[in-house]
DNA sequence: TATCACTGACTAACGGGTTAGTCAATTGCA
DNA sequence: TGCAATTGACTAACCCGTTAGTCAGTGATA
């Protein structure tokens, strides 16, 4: 493969490996986990060999540290949007959770690190906490701020959900698990499922006397 | 130690074995994950030898298999437990989160087996989908009729909840995940979270006008 | 433009270490 | 002593990480 393609130069082959790989490497360590992977077979996806897969990463540990990190793509930009949106604050939050949604319940790969971060997390704990500080506590926080707005404006009722912002994101969160449990033999309608649960949220289970 | 042992007998010895080894691998499947556990630390952790595990397992895989199932504690008496209490819609649905709670949570062995769940499950479909059967899908149902009979008596406003009873009990699984992911790094107060989850499914966020 | 010395990405094969599963020998209870 | 439970050495296979050697591609030179 590499071999015949005349497009690429040897220097925009060389350039492009790292990511390759790493690509390579997210499909075999989420399907078999970190210890049943080969490196031969990540490498096998791209038609080289171990060896090449050995200049670039000095070791499997490094690689899945560096598949991981690469994988993670930010969104802070997603939360930054949500400030911009107008509108009463139960829109606003719907807006968030389907945002959220998206990137974390709907997108497999999200989803996949997230099975990582639960089977190899005793051994890549840093990797775990790294990912807490990225991506959960800025959900978490910005969950939590536009509660406070809505506390502030009068629009929200005061409540146990300040101390505890992320009970509004468990939907996602069981989302995500139920797909990685289940697979396609049980599927759910996540936007379906997000809005339920935002019925409940807001609204309350409880008969308005 | 099994040798020194002077007031088990040999049969009694014998009786005991299979329950001992698979409570053994529990203990290495859940901290190293199926493909990293070595069935000679198994057998280490009672003081005998890999060929004792292999005179009672056939295979790795079998042994896996018959591990998961034994710890597999059935809760039907849990749910049932609960159609025997009084009160309010609103406290007995309480009363079953809390004890969901209790099981599913704040119990280690329940946590772990849903770790391995998610990190296995793809090796071993047929045990998550047994696991759903007897496990995931009663305590469903069990939170649906109860929502279903409050609403019939009038307690809880009809919604989309009745579609997917499930919402009810995602702060069960967030909490679970939590500690899985974070350990002792990140304690989360269960009880607090699972009231903070109650008082807004039942409550709502919204203000009443 | 044609030639050719040189580079460096890649390969192939191996060393060293590990582990699932087997089975003949051993141990110690009844 | 007889027998059943257990051992532990053994096999066959596996896989990480290494390295000497290969050859396609590059760029300097005439």
């Amino acid at each position: 493969m590499t071999k015949t393609e005349k497009k690429t130069s040897r220097a925009e082959q060389k350039a492009r490996r790292p990511q390759e790989i790493l690509e390579a490497a997210f499909e075999e360590f989420t399907v078999k986990g970190y210890t049943a992977t080969r490196v031969e077979d990540v490498a096998a996806r791209l038609g080289v060999t171990k060896g090449t897969v050995y200049l670039y990463f000095p070791t499997k540990d490094v690689l899945f540290e560096e598949m991981f990190r690469h994988m993670s793509t930010p969104f802070a930009d997603l939360l930054a949007s949500v400030d911009t949106l107008g509108g009463s604050a139960a829109d606003r939050l719907r807006a968030l959770l389907l945002l959220a949604y998206d990137k974390i319940a709907d997108d497999r790969k999200t989803r996949e690190l997230l099975r990582l971060s639960l089977s190899e997390g005793t051994r890549f704990p840093d990797i775990v906490d790294r990912h807490h500080e990225e991506f959960i506590a800025p959900l978490i926080a910005a969950i939590g701020s536009l509660v406070e707005k809505g506390v502030a404006s009068g629009e929200f009722r005061e409540g146990a959900v300040a101390k505890f912002p992320d009970v509004v994101a468990s939907s996602i969160l069981h989302i995500a698990v139920w797909r990685l449990m289940f697979a396609d033999r049980r599927p759910i309608d996540g936007p379906a499922f997000i809005d339920a649960h935002l019925d409940l949220a807001l609204n309350g289970l409880l008969q308005r006397s």
